[in-house]
DNA sequence: CAGTACACGTGAACC
DNA sequence: TGGTTCACGTGTACT
């Protein structure tokens, strides 16, 4: 289902597990284990070479690999969100953690604070056609969408407008986090042909088509970066 | 140093935690066991009372206990993490853990994106002074204060404007996650008096004084969260 | 019975 | 010397 959650790019070498630490991990094991001391480098080879070998493919070895390699993966996702949260060099996991949370609840709140303020996009896809006003006999139509943000989007826009006989006589355009919101008084050019009904139909259809078609550059390859935006669940 | 790290405020009880659930754990422990199987429940008193109250008294059981403590006190943060971050129900750990991170580095680079474009404040208290410029024979000083937002700061700003005898010709104000960011262009009423050095002295400490003065309210402790905006390191 | 994920108790290190 | 944190290998449950 979710097997990007596996896909960290972040695998330490587990390095530190020889069979050396492997033998004197098991010094403190109750069995198997002698009582004189010896010379534990060649503990291994020299005392117990059969369970040395049943022991490098028993299934606790890689159970115990298996964990470490969990562990680690664990921890190199903590020490990157220590070196995002400040002053966070000193704190132990938990506190470490609880200060995340707060960020994370500081943020969200600051970008709603924002969002209230400003015309922010979302990450809802959107076109809203709002209402159309007559101004000295020409049509004039609201008009908000909402996207994914890529370099070609406004000369698709501008092209279908021009089809459309359409000119912008007001715009708001927001982009943030490569999402953008645009906002567009459209004022048709020659009011002759077309009636406001069918004016709306067209405009609806260009602006899904826009909305919808993905980049046919590769700039959203390039920005991964999660949508932070959703809808209320 | 920093105490407020063991200041969690979720402390489950660790109720799972039985002197049964201990005999049963140690059951499995290859000493002190008996071959034959024995009634468990009966375990602990009836056959082996005096190892159980050395065991109830032994550093070692306080050790497991703490160390559930700091177990609990980490997931009980992961779990709040995993209720911020959406569709992070079903993750392990580690892919929680780099979502959270992927959403700190978004949040982090719309706030910046936002930072760029609006005179968003900052989390580094400030005053500025700027430039004077003549409009006709009259002074108008341009000044920028950053700091905490609190309720009483506008009458007190007022006041003091007031008493210098100057008034506001122009103001941009942004109040953000408790932070307060406000541009002002001030006009003396009239230059008589004082000089321009001795009027921008006079404001530098009124303004000063309202930066660093703490709230009379009791507006700050209710908001504890924490500053994004941090100075460059 | 592979592989994976989590909780557990323990040894070690640091105050 | 207790208290606290971390890494570790293991038991266990799920798939």
């Amino acid at each position: 289902m979710d097997n990007s959650s596996c896909s960290d790019q972040y695998w330490p070498e587990s390095e530190s597990h020889t069979s050396l630490s492997w033998a004197l991990n098991f010094q403190d094991s109750p069995f198997l284990l002698p009582t004189n001391s010896c010379d534990v480098t060649s503990f291994q080879s020299s005392y117990f070479p059969t369970w040395s070998q049943q022991f490098e493919a028993s299934a606790s070895r890689s159970h115990s690999e298996a964990e470490k390699r969990r562990r680690d993966r664990i921890n190199a996702q903590l020490s990157t969100l220590r070196k995002l949260i400040p002053r966070s060099e000193k704190m132990d996991k938990a506190a470490l953690l609880r200060s995340v949370v707060d960020h994370v609840k500081d943020l969200k709140g600051r970008a709603k604070e924002i969002s209230n303020v400003l015309n922010t996009p979302s990450d809802i896809d959107e076109v809203i056609i709002e209402e159309e006003e007559d101004s000295s006999n020409s049509i004039v139509v609201k008009v908000s969408l909402c996207c994914d943000d890529r370099p070609e989007l406004f000369s698709e826009l501008n092209r279908g407008l021009k089809n459309l006989k359409l000119t912008t006589v007001e715009s708001n355009i927001t982009s943030l986090g490569g999402r953008i919101k645009c906002i567009f008084a459209l004022q048709s050019i020659n009011n002759s042909v077309c009636t406001i009904h069918s004016l709306k139909q067209s405009l609806r259809v260009l602006l899904s088509r826009i909305v919808t078609s993905p980049s046919t550059s590769n700039f959203r390859i390039k920005s991964k970066r999660q949508r932070f935006f959703l809808p209320p669940t």
